[in-house]
DNA sequence: ACCTGAACACCGTTCAAGT
DNA sequence: ACCTGAACACCGTTCAAGT
């Protein structure tokens, strides 16, 4: 019924609150976030549920550490590296990378607050490619929140086009588009795809940062 | 124990699935998503949970219909009423109203799929805006997705922005962020409080909606 | 210090039964 | 046709106990 015990020569290595995480990682990528349960992450680990709770104050602060953890895939370029505008751009298309590779893990970025010190340095990268683009600490934050809105809600549509969950509504738009009674969304739809997904990503984000160029190019040279 | 019957003179009003969502969509904006349960919803409709699987096949198709439910707020202005230009930013500005009117049921416009006909009607008058603008079919889907994208995180953001859930990590940015080690960030932070999301939310969609007029004006008028 | 095991107050959903 | 009630296989978390 249950595992034979492992010899003391490889004693099962300890908790710890990395490798939890990385464990409920692992968990939510194969079963969804519905899948995540104390138990089965107890489970996998060889562990009683309960003694996560040495490591990890709750399942709100475990989700926590699961952010900390995605955010390490979050490859943006440091200064230096490449003008701010291309580590800006190659930043965002990691960053969209990361809910297409955790499709069920990305929405915690998305819904929870991320306040953590390693969120910090990557908020720390981001806005210091602004300022060397010349932008003001207004406007840094205006560009900050909108790029972030930005590939935020792009991940989100790009999981909810693909995914599908077993409770989810009938793909009416994939099959069929001119049957619908809607001309518009008919003739709109086959460029609606989810072959589609990259293409729109590169155009809205190409739209922004062109946008961004030019202002902070005006920033710089004031009119008149 | 339980409530005395009530008398026949007053029956109680039959279930339908219409009822039913109204109703979870309540208990959603007052006890948040986990609030919600097919048990507590019974009991707010003075009906056993099980009485609910006659109307709704399941949970997650309930959510289907308090989405449906949802997007009656969104309050997009007919063709003809104003410009299309006018229309769209209208429109925008009404969706992220539901995000603040509904915070917990919100993330379910971003996260499920929505192909329900009440969203289609929706789509085709949005599209019809674009089309008014004289964006070609390829066009209109990049800025649908592109603008979605944007107030889809903008909705997002501000939920998570000033949602205090119980479980959530603390607000480090809202205080002492001269504190913080990290240099933009702290100089950047005030122009992040909860009280700019107003601000920032204008400039951002005024930002897109700029670039599509430049492109929708291109587009009609080819150089050269 | 770290982990276990039982218990509490919940879940969504199935099924057989009532009217 | 519509609703009930018991049951099944789960939850997160508390608590007392073990080592």
């Amino acid at each position: 019924m249950s595992r034979a015990a492992l010899p003391p020569a490889a004693p099962r290595a300890p908790l710890s609150v990395d490798r939890i995480a990385e464990a409920a990682l692992a968990l939510i990528d194969r079963d969804g976030l519905a899948g995540l349960s104390m138990r089965r992450l107890g489970q996998a680990l060889g562990v009683e549920a309960m003694a996560l709770y040495h490591h990890v104050p709750s399942k709100g602060r475990l989700l926590d550490a699961v952010m900390d953890r995605l955010v390490l895939d979050f490859d943006l370029p440091a200064p230096g590296s490449m003008p701010a505008l291309d580590r800006l751009r190659h930043g965002l298309h990691a960053y969209r990378q990361i809910a297409i590779a955790h499709p069920h893990a990305f929405p915690l970025l998305v819904g929870r607050r991320f306040n953590s010190p390693g969120a910090f340095a990557v908020y720390e990268r981001l806005l210091q490619a602004f300022a060397e683009l010349g932008l003001s600490p207004a406007q840094s934050a205006r560009w900050f929140r909108t790029l972030g809105y930005f590939v935020n809600g792009a991940g989100m549509a790009d999981i909810a086009s693909r995914e599908q969950a077993p409770d989810a509504t009938p793909l009416l738009l994939q099959r069929q588009p001119e049957a619908l009674p809607f001309p518009q969304v008919a003739a709109v739809a086959p460029y609606l795809r989810v072959d589609r997904l990259d293409d729109v990503f590169g155009f809205g984000l190409d739209m922004l940062l062109q946008a961004l160029a030019q202002q902070a190019a005006q920033g710089q040279t004031p009119a008149r």
